[in-house]
DNA sequence: GTATGTTTGAAACAGATGTTTGATTTGCAA
DNA sequence: TTGCAAATCAAACATCTGTTTCAAACATAC
């Protein structure tokens, strides 16, 4: 299992020097390095830079999706036709997320700030990799979003939607920095789940505004 | 003033540029190149690459921080211990945006995507740039937001605080993309403006939430 | 144990990057 | 017009980038 192994400690470094730098900023001998692997092996396993940043994701992404649609399908499977609530929608989510980042604390903005980077960056070839692979999951969360806000536009729903994720993704991405600045200012420690506490009612709240 | 027309070219096509590609991903061949200066220009005016990026922002935020001090100053003295509503102070900021980015449609979302990419991108010394140079705006808004959220904890309020600013920034930033997508998806165009419009209640209704 | 295919390793590759140089041109004051 | 500083230009600089090469080491099946 020697491959394994090498794929597994270039996906390991490269993630977090992804997340601490952003992609274009790291180069491949930094994760080579960190990685402690010939700078050759990159290519080799995974053929280009590029196909190893889309690899990071889809060993984020891959767990979550899975995660999200067993834990979806039970659900329903139990309770049929009823409707969730945008906190039971937020709370399905954050669990899935927790889930699989599990045990790595920390985990959890990486892969926030690799989900804000890829949104932000270059000319989007990450933004459509992700929207093209996820479109079934992105469809469902939307239509039970839909379902538990009835009364809006589907207009403004969108964008509603998109301030929730601004906002998760934003601030739990520099949820290091944040709470960091927290201790200093307020004297108080943060942890994970609190700042999730703190933001999926902020997020119920403007989603069903008015 | 033909030093100051290249100048000026240069932040022009800069700040374009930064705010489709990123910093890293955007050469400064490629900015001179559609400046149409000279490659040396840059190092001739600014010093180097990263007192560009600077300087960008501080043609962004210098106006926008001088137009905000003045219309609180002016609200605060004809409306003496009045105390402004979540609405209201957003409105003052959204208007000192809109009038800062003012002409040139498109301009907020590069001004937010640029805050969006200081925010998350590489070590965090743009961070640190804008924090430290813009201090106290920062501290008065945040006073502002105190005062009408008397019952918020200043924990709770602090990361509402930047649920906010991540909302507003992650959508805003890239809003020409988003509103690409209602286009195709609900047969309706979205000015910035109604975006805005969108989003104002969402903040709001987020930060008092409960 | 030999042969076969896979994985590593050091080195080199071609190209792009930010920066510097030194000659040349420009704009303006004396 | 002359003189001089400021601004522009083409070229070169050193360094870093992703990628390729090919020999060596490795594992595995016969």
């Amino acid at each position: 299992m020697a491959q394994n192994d090498t794929v597994t400690r270039i996906l390991d470094a490269a993630e977090v020097l992804f997340a601490e730098q952003g992609f274009a900023e790291t180069s491949l001998r930094t994760i080579t390095a960190k990685a402690d692997v010939n700078l050759a092996a990159v290519n080799y396993h995974f053929g280009s830079k590029k196909a190893l940043i889309q690899a990071v994701f889809a060993r984020f992404l891959g767990p979550f999706y899975e995660l999200i649609e067993i834990s979806l399908d039970a659900h329903e499977k139990q309770y049929p036709d009823t409707i969730l609530s945008i906190e039971d929608i937020l709370r399905f989510v954050a669990r899935a997320m927790a889930n699989v980042t599990e045990g790595d604390r920390g985990r959890l903005a990486i892969f926030m700030r690799l989900l804000g980077l890829a949104y932000n960056q270059g000319q989007g070839h990450l933004r459509k990799f992700l929207q093209t692979e996820y479109r079934t999951l992105f469809r469902r969360v939307m239509a039970l979003i839909a379902r538990a806000t009835p009364e809006l536009q589907p207009v403004e729903r969108y964008w509603r939607f998109h301030f929730m994720l601004g906002a998760a993704a934003f601030t739990l991405s520099s949820m290091e920095h944040l709470r960091a600045i927290v201790e200093h200012d307020f004297d108080t420690k943060c942890t994970e789940e609190e700042v999730v506490g703190y933001l999926l009612p902020f997020l119920a709240a403007g989603i069903r505004a008015k």
